[in-house]
DNA sequence: CTTGAACCTGACATCGATGTTAGCTTCTAC
DNA sequence: GTAGAAGCTAACATCGATGTCAGGTTCAAG
């Protein structure tokens, strides 16, 4: 069964990376992910494409629009085992304006946390206040 | 302890936070700002209102939703100069799953970035690859 | 009083990933 | 060959904060 020519179709890829069909179905229809089709027309995917739906899921977490994800994934490293493309001036400068987006995000869901856990421990160390 | 009645008004808290007075009327509206209004009708806020808006961007900006916020507002320290109520134990559960998501939403972000700027240094840093 | 800026309410639009449903086709196991 | 599970496409719905527009009122200054 694990002979040679994978064939991992929509709803196992689904099961192992915690991605609904729907969510990988639209990915492939933006150009994150690619698959083959069986002579029916099922999809049929490699099981690289585990790591790369999980990539792609984390830099969804990080805000990141698909137009977005879809230009810096060829320059990633075994995303896909391609050449790993050097991105463009131009996609240098968009990421960098993304990390610096992700850097204020770090820094305000660390204040949230902050004041979230000072209310939770308002209430339970301080069954009452003063 | 200043002499004048404060009365600002919507569009230089506006100005001040930094966030729409569209933003503001729904924040109204969800019940996390309150104003006293003219005889005509306006809002007016007190000064405290801007520290205020500037807690509820946070945590809107953590990713909370405005139903939460108005929950957790009333416990935080200087936002309405009140007592500081305590959390309830259920709006502690709640909060503490909160404080979980952020901190997975936190270690998300640090990966992404750490990805960005792989992709980043692999363009500046190495013109050509390996 | 008049004029223009600022404000009011209410409604509708947007964005983007994902959920959901419908109707049909393919695959798999018996 | 047949039944049921799994896939396919296409279309519409959702959520939530915010943008935007329209039509009317208030405020401040001349």
């Amino acid at each position: 069964m694990d002979g040679g020519v994978d064939g991992m179709r929509i709803g196992e890829l689904a099961r192992r990376t915690g991605v609904s069909e729907r969510s990988l179905r639209y990915y492939e229809q933006q150009g994150l992910l690619v698959a083959r089709r069986t002579a029916g027309g099922h999809r049929e995917y490699p099981e690289m494409a585990v790591d790369r739906v999980v990539h792609i899921q984390e830099l969804f977490a990080a805000g990141l629009h698909s137009r977005t994800i879809y230009k810096i994934l060829p320059c990633m490293r075994d995303s896909d085992g391609g050449p790993s493309e050097t991105a463009t001036p131009l996609l240098v400068e968009e990421l960098t304006s993304e990390r610096d987006r992700i850097d204020r995000m770090i820094t305000d869901l660390l204040r949230s946390r902050e004041v979230l856990d000072e209310v939770i421990a308002g209430a339970t160390g301080r069954p009452s206040a003063a």
